[in-house]
DNA sequence: GTCTATAGAGGGATAGAC
DNA sequence: GTCTATCCCTCTATAGAC
């Protein structure tokens, strides 16, 4: 990976930050880069594919670095709380800007979408195989689709992000309430047999 | 509201839909309104003005069109079978979807963030206002603050529709996940009074 | 209110020198 | 690989005829 590639996708996400998918260009993600405009299209062939492509860098780069504190979790307590400092991290450098903004932008090239497809999957992937390992034996995990769970996981963090860029405090309080609602899933999976069975029935009668 | 005003706020809306924040323009919304691109400017004053007024536009009068539905509604499970209904619905008419991009862009012009979080706030008390009403005296109320969670949930409407754009059998599959989350807080509140003590207890020692 | 025409800026992309 | 220069397009916004 040479210096100036390595810039343009620095420069990419930087850019996709500040002034989102609406407000990127060729010259705009440059001018954050610190290199020449025509650099873009020698390197990667075209904006798009530039986007692209960081938004594929940032999300295998940012799941690489949390995959060792993932694979430590052993309680849904734990795992939210890794969850916190991951949040708190992915905010301040603003990751999840960057999917939501390529995700946005996947309404108008086809290159986008894909890319926003596989960092979405890289996510999806990650959290996925922490809730199977966590909730493998619980009566949970037979009541709730465990891939659909960490799918729904990934997109509430996409819905917050893009709160937040609207309403910081009101974001917040979304993300503490659906924290409380994982605890929510804890306390039933302490339940004892007899609510368990409780649990098991309401579940069938409302699948129906 | 001028037939010429009432052309554009819908063109945009559909460009908003088929091309995106990122792809939007005065021209691609007069072609698809079927009128000249100069009355963008004559009756909005600028393109983000026009995005921000169809916003909002769409906003009250969707959420006025289920006020009636949120009104009758007296449980969760009624509660959610609304929402499916609301949320098929939605996204035929791609009204999230308009909602979503409108956030992407807000991170570019500050009248497209002040019509997003607008827009959200509509939405958020007409959430509200029916889990509040349903969940006033039960346990979860006291476990869970019931105006986060209200944001909780538009939040994640926002985050499938993105996943929606890129992946719809993921997003499909995370929507189902979180509606049988939705279960389990009924469950819960159905619960008898001593699983009602043991979830109190537990949430109080998680909350520490 | 609506149209044409256009100014003026910015953007994607390429040619060609180095 | 990098730079300058540039073509050509699209964009916002306005002026002015109707």
């Amino acid at each position: 990976m040479t210096d100036t590639r390595c810039k343009l996708l620095d420069g990419t996400l930087e850019t996709l930050r500040t002034k989102g998918i609406a407000g990127i260009s060729a010259r705009t993600i440059a001018s954050a880069a610190g290199v020449n405009q025509a650099l873009v299209f020698y390197h990667f062939g075209s904006v798009d594919e530039l986007i692209a492509a960081a938004c594929r860098e940032s999300a295998t780069d940012r799941v690489r670095s949390y995959r060792a504190q993932f694979l430590e979790v052993t309680s849904l307590r734990e795992l939210l709380a890794v969850g916190r400092v991951l949040h708190a991290q992915e905010r301040e450098a603003g990751n999840v800007t960057v999917l939501a903004q390529v995700l946005a932008g996947a309404e108008r090239d086809p290159s986008l979408a894909a890319a926003g497809r596989e960092a979405l999957a890289v996510w999806v992937i990650e959290i996925e195989t922490v809730l199977h390992r966590l909730l493998g034996g619980s009566p949970v995990a037979a009541a709730i689709d465990v891939p659909g769970l960490a799918r729904g996981i990934a997109a509430s963090f996409i819905g917050i992000e893009m709160y937040d860029g609207v309403d910081p405090v009101g974001a917040e309080h979304a993300l503490s309430a659906l924290e409380q609602l994982s605890v929510l899933i804890e306390v039933v999976d302490d339940l004892g047999p007899l609510a368990r069975r409780a649990l098991r029935s309401r579940m069938r009668r409302a699948s129906h």
